[in-house]
DNA sequence: TTTTAATGTTACAGAAATATTACAAATTAA
DNA sequence: TTAATTTGTAATATTTCTGTAACATTAAAA
């Protein structure tokens, strides 16, 4: 079951690009550019998951905030703030009033949607894939585990996000700089050699007897998940 | 289907860099120095997408975007902006007159094509065709794997980008020193009778049993895809 | 036919990319 | 706090790839 979303933005460029991708996406959309008239439309509508534009021309999204907090029926909803650049303290404000994350303007729609289904995943599982499975491997990505033909296996953190996001683009070969660039947090640098030493860690893992390797080493390219 | 992109970009050097390389991949790439002359031969060129430059002498890249938007023809045209460090702030303006991409300069030209592909195979997919084919012969870019009548063939790095650039330009004859131009990165030097002995190993490797021989030798001139 | 030029084939040494290991520093758990 | 785990890197080992030279074969020219 895919979930619904509501967005409050006053851009209307910004809505369209979203929403557009967001339904392409199979999420069920709509969305208000003012703030009074979005509370109530979004009771109406009852959705998984708000996305809040942090400047509106009415109402303050702090105040948007506040009244859904306030509504019994809604103050588990939960909320995603976009915000421009340079308005870094009202990230603080809004993460005590409540919101659940924040994305930055201008942002790719990858992240955002990427944000989105973090916060999904935490606050609703149903509504967005939790399991990640590939031939006999498995990952649960909010019991974070993960098995091997149904046998659990053991990860560390870095390696478990590294399967996570093998599961998640099967076959697909990428360079040791796409895996640094998505996998570590950001602005890290680190070795790019580095992943090597990984890769073997999770393949060490990963491999268990009389099962064939499932990662691939795809020379002068990277690596895939077969 | 090879895909079609405009440059709109005053600073030579990086329209020379970007034109290149693009080309080189297979795309047909027109390009204008400033952006009153460019609106009018993209126009005529009736490009798959946009790569634009935000500060240009004349004309501003919001003015063109929104030139673009205005055009029914063009409406939906992709863009991807190109814009210096520090004119953050631009980026919103970008993403609000409806811009689907930017770069931030400078850019490694694996990042501006990545994200060439990504927006093109949202817009418009038969354009960044993912797999080649000819005849019984395919190639998975994305898997970086090479199919002979369905059955995988291992190649080494060099051997896959020349096949790759024979798939792209099928029958078409190639001399030696074309092939090391476009096959070879930049400013390698190498002996042109290395390329008989890599156009060896490639025939080895895509050859089956039974199968006939896909490259063809042009005395005097080159080698061909048949 | 003989000669000549172009291409095919092979083997190999060095280069380049990846695998593996060990370890110290950093982080987290106890 | 100490102990245990995790991380990144550097050093080393191993594998695979590359370019070239030498020789073989083929096709065209004389």
């Amino acid at each position: 079951m895919k979930g619904k979303i509501f967005i409050i933005e006053d851009e209307a460029s910004i809505v369209q690009l979203v929403q557009h991708n967001l339904e392409k996406e199979g999420f069920v959309v709509s969305s208000s550019l003012n703030g009074n008239e979005g509370l109530k439309e979004l009771k109406k509508f009852e959705p998984n998951l708000l996305l809040l534009d942090w400047m509106l021309p009415d109402l303050s999204g702090i105040d948007i905030c506040k009244n859904i907090r306030r509504d019994s029926n809604f103050k588990n909803l939960p909320i995603i703030m976009l915000t421009a650049k340079g308005e870094e303290e009202d990230k603080v404000k809004g993460l005590e009033s409540g919101v659940d994350d924040y994305v930055t303007k201008p942002f790719s729609f990858n992240e955002l949607s990427a944000r989105i289904k973090a916060v999904l995943r935490r606050s609703d599982p149903k509504v967005v894939a939790n399991e990640l499975i590939f031939e006999d491997l498995k990952l649960d990505r909010i019991e974070k585990r993960v098995f091997r033909s149904d046998k659990e296996i053991q990860l560390g953190p870095t390696e478990f996000r590294l399967l996570e996001f093998f599961l998640t683009n099967p076959k697909r070969v990428y360079s040791r700089d796409q895996i640094l660039e998505i996998v570590w947090p950001n602005n890290v640098n680190v070795e790019s050699r580095t992943i090597d030493v990984h890769i073997r860690r999770l393949r060490q893992s990963i491999n268990i007897e009389g099962k064939k390797e499932l990662i691939r080493t795809v020379r002068a390219s990277g690596y895939s998940l077969i």
